[in-house]
DNA sequence: ACTGTCAACCGGGAGA
DNA sequence: TCTCCCGGTTGACAGT
């Protein structure tokens, strides 16, 4: 499976992340307290891997968060700090990614129920899927990149050689045909000059119209062969 | 010391 | 108004 690129560009770009299905129904999730203590820093107690249960931490261990690093994190008197950066676990990581394949967006159910499998917090579920969109974006934008790139150069190098075709012509072209008027035998001016749509010949454009003209054998085109040709 | 990665935050826009 | 998502940013941490 691969997700074309939703470039403006109309690239068919692929990627190898599968599953573009967005699912992002009516989420009325009310677990939003990060946006308001993101300011004073005190979201210590509920913060990165707490450990929910004491039993079966095995299956993800917590990342560089000791379970008493919050005394010290924000709540201490050092004024205000982050919290130690949580590192996800290789199995946390795992699961995500896995589901991250199945749906590139979570219902508030799936969210959930991921947060409780994980032992996360669903907003940790969240933002880490939002993180991972935005990855999956920098990478197509960055192939894209990569991609125009090598139509710039090629465009360039097509547009040079075209350029030296045009000037091999000009340097081959020789100067504009004479035709001798059929009435005063003086040489016309080239903008009084036409093609022969038949033949593709020069000759004077001062006959009459085409619908007046007269017989083929008496028209104005092949008076006589041009001095000069294209 | 420097740099890259990434969890988490912030502000704003969109939809219901 | 609420909730979600996105783009941009911050800051902790790991690797060099």
């Amino acid at each position: 499976m691969g997700a074309t690129s939703p470039s403006a560009s109309g690239l068919e770009l692929t990627m190898a992340v599968p599953g573009l299905s967005s699912s992002s129904g009516s989420e009325g999730f009310g677990c939003n307290n990060s946006n308001s203590n993101s300011n004073n820093n005190v979201r210590v107690d509920l913060d990165m891997n707490q450990p929910a249960s004491g039993g079966e931490e095995e299956e993800f261990p917590m990342g560089s968060v000791e379970e008493d690093e919050e005394e010290r994190g924000g709540g201490g008197g050092g004024g205000p700090h982050r919290p130690k950066k949580l590192r996800l676990s290789k199995e946390q990581s795992r699961l995500l990614e896995e589901s991250f394949r199945l749906n590139h967006t979570l219902t508030t159910k799936q969210k959930e129920a991921l947060a409780v499998k994980l032992k996360l917090r669903p907003r940790q579920v969240e933002v880490w899927f939002q993180n991972r969109r935005a990855r999956t974006k920098l990478k197509q934008t960055e192939q894209e990149c990569e991609y125009l790139k090598r139509c710039f150069g090629s465009l360039t190098e097509e547009n040079r050689r075209l350029q030296r075709e045009v000037e091999e012509l000009r340097a081959m072209r020789v100067a504009p045909p004479t035709v001798l008027s059929p009435h005063t035998r003086q040489p016309l001016p080239a903008s009084a000059l036409i093609m022969c749509p038949r033949c593709e010949r020069i000759t004077a454009a001062t006959g009459p119209p085409a619908a007046a003209r007269p017989t083929p054998a008496a028209s104005p085109f092949h008076p006589r062969r041009p001095s000069a040709a294209f």
